[in-house]
DNA sequence: CGGGCATTTGAGCAAGATCAAAATGGGTGG
DNA sequence: CCACCCATTTTGATCTTGCTCAAATGCCCG
């Protein structure tokens, strides 16, 4: 028995869609098929912040299925395509599928590891460091899932996205992001986003995480 | 069938003791039945963020036991006694416990709840909304496992505690909480919190999240 | 009494924010 | 095909929040 059989439908989104509602109240759970997207919380005034990115194989949506009312938003970075399970997907998983049930705590897991990393970026790291460890970061998860292509990734991020990821002005983050290019450490030119080595990088990020063990689902 | 039923031991940590060392290879999971403690994770120049505070009915160690290798620390801020469970705990709770399995994750899903909250305080708040939906957070929280005694709480946080979980510095902290002693919002002394008027300082802190619904576990 | 940690205070500094505006660069409707 | 619009990126100038450095004070405990 795959996850996929307890499939119900597809859905999909174009880029800028919002995919779930901050504080929407029900919610189904998802799996990313295809395309980028983020989770996000938000202020009253408006600052946003970004909690991480979300790649084809991660879960959306538990969040809002365990604790009744979803806490952040998720927004598609890229066309999305979704696959939907039905409303009582999860309590059924645990009740007749014990090792689905077990890789989607794997994926809970996992995502709540990226989280951590982001509170050290963003409450630890200096703007330098902070988005060289994005870059890396989100290079190796990208080449995880395949998608590297001479030598570069698609990078469908704004100078935006990554201010509101990495807690910076978009200002700054640009001045950082020309730092970097001149200095000859990634090129980032229409939408790709390539990174000569990788090794100095991490180096100027402080980032040192591993990459995650194999993924369940899909 | 209560989860404690597979128990297998206890262990008590003394306060500043490290529970679990970051990145150590071998895991157990616990339950924290009484005491406070930390997770964290640091750089390697010594620079170090509090992800997250534990309180009794948390779990600890589910990442390590799911992603192989620990990425955390976990460090007792008091006298502390855990609940220990078997090597194989999770998996037979996946396999023979479906509720219990759920609780699990429900408490997963609860903690990056949490670790999500922390990305926007540190990414987004300015130091004096950070001090203020922190220690609001922290006055709900434990509240919610009833340790308030006339209108106070322990507080077993030194002001360094603050600033690693905040992303600030400990000069800063400092005169940040003096702000908030002198204009009323507070009483911290004696190892202890009181805070005046709930309200006012979530308005101070931008803070607004809602509790919690019913936790499971013990 | 002394050592070590935590808190407090002062002074100067700097990383990064803010404000404002110009340059780019598609994308679209006429 | 062109003109216009709007989002994104870039640049310059100035300001401020919060950091660093340094030292004093207070406090608990052996």
């Amino acid at each position: 028995m795959s996850i996929s059989a307890a499939k119900v439908g597809q859905r999909l989104c174009s880029a800028g869609a919002t995919v779930l509602a901050e504080g929407q109240a029900t919610t189904r759970v998802y799996v990313l098929l295809a395309g980028w997207a983020f989770r996000f919380k938000s202020l009253e005034d408006g600052r946003r912040q970004i909690l991480n990115f979300l790649l084809p194989g991660d879960l959306l949506g538990l969040q809002g299925e365990l604790l009744a009312r979803l806490p952040h938003g998720v927004e598609a970075l890229t066309p999305v395509n979704l696959c939907a399970f039905g409303s009582d997907a999860v309590p059924s998983f645990f009740r007749d599928h014990p090792g689905i049930a077990l890789d989607v705590t794997w994926l809970a897991a996992h995502e709540e590891r990226l989280v951590d990393d982001a509170v050290l970026t963003v409450g630890r790291r200096t703007a330098m460091e902070r988005v060289a460890a994005l870059l890396v970061h989100l290079f190796k998860r990208a080449a995880s899932v395949g998608l590297v292509e001479r030598d570069s990734i698609p990078f469908p991020l704004t100078q935006l996205h990554i201010a509101d990821a990495l807690g910076l002005s978009v200002v700054h983050t640009n001045r950082v992001l020309q730092r970097l290019r001149k200095g000859g450490f990634i090129r980032l030119e229409d939408q790709r986003l390539a990174i000569g080595d990788l090794g100095a990088m991490r180096r100027v990020g402080q980032y040192w995480e591993q990459p995650a063990p194999l993924r369940p689902l899909l």
